[in-house]
DNA sequence: AAACTCATGTAAGCTGTTACATGATTAC
DNA sequence: GTAATCATGTAACAGCTTACATGAGTTT
């Protein structure tokens, strides 16, 4: 119960249990149908952290067999949830990290004769769609996994947040490829 | 010269000694500038990495002291070239990786009473619009430093693509901060 | 009965950052 | 002259992914 450093994905964890996730594979399972694509998570990362976070008393745990399947529950304690709440009114943050192999390649298309950059933005315009409705054939099949509750909204909000960045960016890359179709 | 697994960072240092650079603290410093919201590199990954080049041939390094500072200058061999221009016609593309500790926030943000979600929601726009007046200064005190030759335009297009984004977004947390003050 | 999902964990490895170490050059 | 920048590298560490290992439950 001593100290403790709570990372992102500590919140990551105590925000899903808040939620009504239970288990660790119910954690990953909601992330990945939820946050992948702003805060992705692994199974090595979750196990691991939800025995740190019961270690230090953020979340209680007991066993929840399934017939012979053994599995864990988990819940948050009051201090899980004064961690949960106090980090969200925190305005400590880490900058934002992106990394995108289409953007660096964008950057240094210069290299490529016009018809190869027309084609690499067409690529990237193409992906970016696809992208868009796997994400949203995802949210249609199932909104945010178990996590279902009243008056449970951010989680769509953040969901029509990253979709509406991603029409906005198809209409940018539309935007450039007629420029560069001129040149051609 | 044998088998040389290239990376990301592979093209970034190739493709940055192709727009002019030559040493790798100039390829830090070009990155620093111009990449590092899509593709962040440290000096601990450059300087091995232009090692690596080197070994096996795609690229070029020659002493260029300035007094009695000692300094590499590098160069792109036609290996390094076709190498480049091989990734940037490529279609295998890792998928983007973002993280965003505040969209994080915001996705469990259902947890706070309605006044601290609008805090959030401001600090959230707040951070983008800081963000993205110091990257405007950026641009404007050195167009991608070294790196500004004649024919050179796509830096300035993923620029203008990540102000564009930027804009969106704000729009975006304005819209979403006036929905939250209507419940308030 | 085969394939898939649920479930939990560990081990090894890769990527990337921060800190350490050192020293010359340039700008104020 | 002192601070900032230029310049090169290594070592230690943190974070995260993939592979390994195991087994029960569910669906087709």
């Amino acid at each position: 119960m001593t100290a403790i450093k709570l990372k992102p994905i500590s919140f990551m964890v105590l925000g899903m249990l808040r939620l009504g996730a239970k288990s660790g594979y119910s954690i990953k399972r909601a992330a990945d149908l939820a946050t992948d694509n702003f805060w992705p998570v692994s199974l090595a990362q979750v196990y691991p952290e939800l025995a740190r976070l019961e270690q230090h008393g953020l979340v209680n745990r007991h066993e929840d067999p399934h017939g012979d399947l053994k599995r864990s529950a988990y819940e948050l304690t009051e201090a899980g949830e004064t961690a949960l709440l106090s980090w969200l009114r925190s305005s400590v943050e880490a900058p934002p990290r992106v990394r995108s192999e289409g953007l660096l390649r964008l950057f240094f298309a210069d290299a490529l004769p016009v018809d190869d950059q027309l084609a690499l933005v067409r690529r990237l315009r193409e992906r970016n769609r696809s992208d868009r409705e796997q994400l949203h054939e995802v949210s249609v099949k199932s909104t945010v996994g178990d996590i279902r509750a009243a008056g449970i909204r951010f989680p769509q909000i953040v969901r029509s947040y990253g979709e509406s960045v991603s029409s906005h960016t198809e209409q940018w890359f539309g935007e450039l490829e007629s420029e560069l179709k001129e040149k051609d």
